[in-house]
DNA sequence: GGATATACCTAATTTTGTTAGGTACACCCT
DNA sequence: AGGGTGTACCTAACAAAATTAGGTATATCC
């Protein structure tokens, strides 16, 4: 079950995580990868191998913070933003965005 | 000089540059690189350490089909997309409208 | 003669994702 | 009791692709 065909989101994944901890304030790493799954409709399917060490990156950074907590002998880190990691999100979402639309602009070219 | 900031067109350049060589029906490496620059004003420039090996690698794969030309004795290296090519840039801009209506999805996310 | 632009190239390194494991517990079913 | 599936974390080996930083060579302009 690999992410894509043909991985277009290389580079895209650190913005789409931290867009989610945005709306969603706090979520852990297996919902994060269920949450993407449904609302893409299974388009993009984050693998674990991506996920968990891409938060580890951000934590390490100070962009996240992580609080374990357990319920029904079930372990759940549930990360969240800091302040220095709600500043990224900001600019990391107005880099996308330019980016989309430069994206958007390349492939409906027509031949002058 | 990057790219950009932080890289988010990693995984696009194949689909961009297929594109790009369906538009122009011909173009050199060293024109890509320059056109792409003037169309996105900046926003992407892609480096040649990254063009060259990909054009290499698409013409390896039967995608593209090179042709040697000299003007003023300058050496210029003209690619063209093959059948197989042109057929693979269909698949992949479709592909990538998929992606970038994704991205756009995520996004626009406000929580439920 | 030197800087800048054109025009190709590659090698070492880094970044990032894929693949493919591993641990552990809960729940359901037979 | 045992097995399958789902939840939930993790990592290590590998691969792909871009970055960085070079190199060569010629033309043009000052």
């Amino acid at each position: 079950m690999p992410m894509n065909k043909s991985s277009l989101y290389k580079g895209c994944l650190e913005p789409i995580v931290l867009q989610l901890l945005q709306t969603h304030r706090r979520m852990y790493g297996y919902e994060i990868t269920q949450t993407v799954k449904e609302i893409t409709k299974g388009e993009l399917q984050i693998t674990e191998g991506a996920l968990y060490p891409l938060l580890h990156r951000l934590e390490a950074k100070g962009l996240l913070e992580a609080e374990i907590q357990l319920a029904d002998n079930r372990m759940r880190k549930y990360y969240s933003l800091t302040k220095a990691g709600k500043e990224k999100t900001k600019s990391a979402i107005g880099e996308l965005q330019v980016f989309m639309q430069t994206l958007e602009h390349l492939i409906n070219l027509k031949l002058a």
